[in-house]
DNA sequence: TACTTTTACTGAACACTGTTCATAACTTTG
DNA sequence: CAAAGTTATGAACAGTGTTCAGTAAAAGTA
C-alpha cells in the first residue's frame, strides 16, 4: 500500500516546485519584486495553495536559505583534495567570493536579509551558519598544527576572516562601491583580497 | 516682501517634520513596519501631502541617509584632537562600532539597505560614502608619513579596514551572530577587534 | 475692496501586497 | 456506493505606494 508514500512524495515535489519557482523569480527580478501571487502564477496554482505547503512568506525564505547553504557547501566541496590546510583556507576565500558573484540571490538570503532569521526554526541557534563557521574554525586549527596562526584563538580568527569576507561581498552587492570609479571598483577589492591573503600568511 | 522667504522656510520645516517623524517610526518599529500612511498619520496630514515634499518613499530614505552621515560625522568629529594619526584611525574604528550600536537604524540606511542607492541623486557617485572613505584614506596617508603602513596602497587599505568593520557590524545587526552563544556573541567580536588593532599596528 | 492666480492640501481611487477561510472537487477508505 | 479525508480555490480583509481631480485658503493684482 504505497499510497501514503506517493502522497508524501507528491507533497515534497510540490514544495520543491514552489521553491524552484520562487528562486527563479528572485534571480530574475530581485526580492522586493516577487510576491506570493507571482510565485502562484508561475506554478499555475492559486495563491492560497502556497499556504498549504509553507506557513508564510518567511517560511519560503527559510527553506531557500537552507537550500542556499547546500549550494554553498557544494562550492566548498571541491577544495577537499587540497592537502595543505592553509591553501584550503585561501581557496575557501576565493570560492566565497565566486559564490557571491554567481549566486547573489542566495548570498542575500544567507547573510543579508532579515526575514529568514525571524523564522521559528531559525530563531534560536542558526544551525547552518554554525556548521559553516565550524568548518573554518577546524581548518584554522589544522593550520595551527602545522605551525601557522600561533597564539591565535581559532574561533576569533574565523570570525575576523568571515567579517572581512562578508564586509567586502555585502558592500559590493549593496552597491556601496559606487563611491569608486568603475575600474577602481574592481581593482581595489581584488588588491585588498591579495593583501589580506598575504597578511594571513604572515600571521 | 519676505513672503517668499517665509514660504521656503515653511517648506523646509515641513520636510524636516516628515523626516523626523519617519526617523522616529523607524527607530520604534523597524523599517518594514513603517508606511507612508503611518508617517502621514503621525504628522497629522494626508498621505498625499507627503508626495508634495518627497518624490517617493526612496526619496525619504535618501534624505535620511544624508542625515545619517551628518550624525556619523558628528561621532567622528570628537577625534580631531588626537594628534597621532594611527591613534585617530583606531579611534575611528571604535566610534564606528559605537555608532552602529547606538544608531542601528541609521547604519542600516547608510550601508545595508538597497533603497537609498536606487534613488536618482545617489545612483551615480554616492558622494557621502566617498567623503567618509576619503577621510580614512587621508588618515592612512598621514600614518604613512610617520612611518606606518609602508608599501601599502592607502585606498586599498582603507577598503580592507572598511570591509572588516562593516562585515562585523552588519553580521551583528542582521542577527548572524546567533550561531554563537550569548557570551561568545559578545566576546568574539570584541577580541576580534582587539587583534585587528594589533594587526594594523604591526603592518 | 473685488477679482484672479497661485499654492497647499486632501478624498477617493488604482493596482498591488500577505494572509485567511468557507466552499467545492477530487481521492481514499469502510 | 456513501463517508471521510485531502487538496485546491475564489473571495474577502486589511494593508501597501502612488496618482490625480477637486477644494479651500492665501497672495498678487486691478
Amino acid at each position: 500500500m504505497g499510497v501514503k508514500e506517493r502522497k508524501e512524495r507528491d507533497k515534497a515535489e510540490m514544495r520543491d516546485m514552489i521553491l524552484q519557482s520562487a528562486h527563479k523569480l528572485f534571480v530574475d527580478r530581485g526580492f522586493e519584486e516577487v510576491s506570493i501571487r507571482n510565485i502562484a502564477e508561475s506554478i499555475e496554482y492559486s495563491p492560497a495553495t502556497i499556504y498549504l505547503y509553507f506557513k508564510d512568506k518567511n517560511d519560503i525564505f527559510y527553506a531557500l536559505h537552507t537550500e542556499a547553504f547546500k549550494k554553498f557547501n557544494e562550492y566548498m566541496a571541491g577544495l577537499l583534495d587540497i592537502a595543505d590546510p592553509f591553501d584550503r583556507l585561501i581557496g575557501m576565500g576565493e570560492r566565497y567570493i565566486q559564490f557571491t558573484m554567481e549566486h547573489a540571490e542566495y548570498y542575500e538570503i544567507m547573510f543579508i536579509m532579515d526575514n529568514p532569521m525571524d523564522c521559528d526554526e531559525n530563531s534560536e541557534k542558526w544551525e547552518e551558519g554554525n556548521k559553516a563557521l565550524a568548518a573554518v574554525e577546524g581548518l584554522i586549527m589544522a593550520c595551527q598544527q602545522v605551525g601557522r596562526f600561533k597564539g591565535q584563538d581559532p574561533r576569533v580568527l574565523a570570525f575576523s576572516i568571515w567579517s572581512y569576507m562578508h564586509g567586502m561581498c555585502s558592500l559590493s552587492l549593496r552597491k556601496r562601491l559606487r563611491c569608486y570609479s568603475v575600474e577602481d571598483g574592481k581593482r581595489i577589492p581584488r588588491e585588498s583580497f591579495e593583501s589580506f591573503k598575504l597578511m594571513l600568511a604572515n600571521l
